[in-house]
DNA sequence: TATGAATGAGTGTTCATTCAT
DNA sequence: AATGAATGAACACTCATTCAT
């Protein structure tokens, strides 16, 4: 709520698509200010400098993300449950914006590391989401107990942003939101056949 | 056998060195041509461009790499042996060479598009690596029937990857390898407890 | 008696505060307007650009400075000694205000040929006052009657102005007003030894 | 003699040329560049940034310059035609190099702070040969005894310059090299009229 | 008078690639 | 085969000035 100032949004809106529609690389800072319908100078009245664009805009689109899923997850019962809104929502989400899809799978990837560290300070935010889930499973018997918590983040978020990436590279030419049930299914019950 | 000019190797071993050491935007052809002992116009006589040392970087290490967990997959005969030994060997192949890890898990993340899905073809490789023991595993009856074969190759992919990645990241604080046998626990069983 | 608004003389007195602790290229109108405690567009209803308020400035500070100079001057008799108080007042004046100091000496000589232009008109009225002390001189007969007027203005100021410029760049180091009677010495009777 | 290569000298004699004729805030290394008949980057092979082309520019002219002056100086018996020589000179160099002169005395006084200290450091080789010729003065009993060294060579610079930099602002409306028997009697006697 | 948000022109520097030797 | 000097396109950011309020 730090920003109520339309032009913030405005900027972000337009970073989103430029890069969107332009790639990383292609997406100039003057492209990004047209885009806006703003000049050039305005964007630095509003950020430090490009790369603050592009954490900012991060940061703004996981936050409403992370709310969004908090909410969803809030009104659930068991870890299964939870996990599956968590799921559900993120292709949801990234389902409902192609532009913010292609932007978070595949562009900002390419920025430089120094970027990319803001951008995992980021996505801390979701990772802890995702660990309450597991602690709550873990309390509640439906995961393991020797289930190692860093392990089973990594598994959960490295199925479905893998997920999510080859979606976008295929071009959305399947459907997404389908999957959540299937992709849920693998990351409680694994490969494995029941015994 | 394709290339046994001996400049071809020794160009790809600099790249790979100098951006491990310098990051991929900081990976100048000149840099590479003098780390390989050559002049800037030589680079030119083995590859046609910079995107092609990279690719060429890639194929060569990643040809390596599936060639290796092949053979060890091969003496194996149940899926989940199979699957623990693909896992194990990347764990040790990745763990044995700190540059390569490096270049593969963060900077050539920030390539071009373009120059991301010529390595995705490159990866394919790999990825049949995994479609075959899932196949396998559908065969033998150890995985389930209703496993859908791209989303187990997701899952597989992104769990061992995201779990090289947060290794990578953390600067090698923990041991990858001896993580293979809970990582493949998890891939198997998923999070959930056993009935 | 020109200006009497109150914020005309607080905005040249920003700016002298300014460009001494910024420099010349470090002295943007909004620190200017900053300084002053007016609102940037403020400045435009006291000067017309940036060059205005400096030449102004020039003047102000200029004007004063002469008037000073002219007033110790006037109650001398001799050339001799008018020169003497010129040097002394000039290297007292400068000694009394740091800040006036180094953006006289040497800040406001970065600016742009143009502005130096119109600086050089106002100094002709400090020369004006020198060139009288020559011509007095000359009809007393303390100064020789060949002497240029042109060249002995040039040698006087320039040597006064180098001397002054060698201190500010010195950051003070010496004390400039204890240099006035060698200064008058040497202007007098130049390097060479007594007849 | 550190670079024979052409190149070197084509760029800061392209340089000086387009400083003089655009002036110091109008000549970018784009117009340097095509002034020298070579593309921008190769500026960079011989140069590290712009200043470093400014600096080179005066060290170049000013150690011919000084060198120049040194060997008509050396041929001389007394502190006065020692003297006289350097003013000949000096007056002479510029007179026949139009461009420098513009150069030197308007537009690289234009140059930022950090840059006039660099250049500051050049101007100590010739302010150290009118030490010289000041010493040598006060040895033969040409100068007076009391003479503070200091002050002489803030005076003598002060004056040559000052005159130079007249003749410059002036247009060249008087001849320059005619000056040099005057100032030097100026520098000499002084404006007072001998006893 | 006074404000301050908005404007948009202008430029030094890097580096992949070429080609004469 | 090998060299390395030369090329030239491309871009983030600053700041004097304006004008609606």
């Amino acid at each position: 709520m730090k920003h109520k100032k339309p032009k913030y949004r405005q900027i972000i809106d337009a970073a989103v698509i430029v890069i969107a529609e332009n790639g990383y690389h292609q997406a100039q800072v003057s492209k990004i200010a047209k885009q806006a319908g703003v000049a050039d100078g305005t964007i630095y009245l509003y950020f430090k400098n490009k790369e603050d664009i592009l954490v900012s805009l991060f940061q703004e689109k996981m936050g409403t993300f992370i709310e969004k899923i908090e909410e969803e997850i809030a009104g659930k019962e068991t870890a299964s449950e939870k996990l599956y809104m968590l799921i559900e929502k993120h292709f949801a989400l990234l389902a409902a914006d192609d532009h913010l899809a292609i932007v978070t799978q595949l562009e900002l990837r390419q920025s430089h590391k120094e970027l990319r560290l803001r951008i995992n300070e980021v996505l801390k935010g979701y990772l802890n989401v995702v660990d309450k889930i597991v602690i709550t499973g873990k309390q509640t018997g439906e995961f393991r107990d020797n289930l190692d918590l860093r392990l089973a983040r990594q598994m959960i978020f490295g199925t479905i942003d893998e997920t999510v990436t080859t979606w976008v590279m295929n071009e959305h030419r399947f459907n997404l939101q389908e999957l959540a049930s299937q992709v849920h299914e693998l990351i409680i019950y694994g490969c494995g056949r029941p015994a």
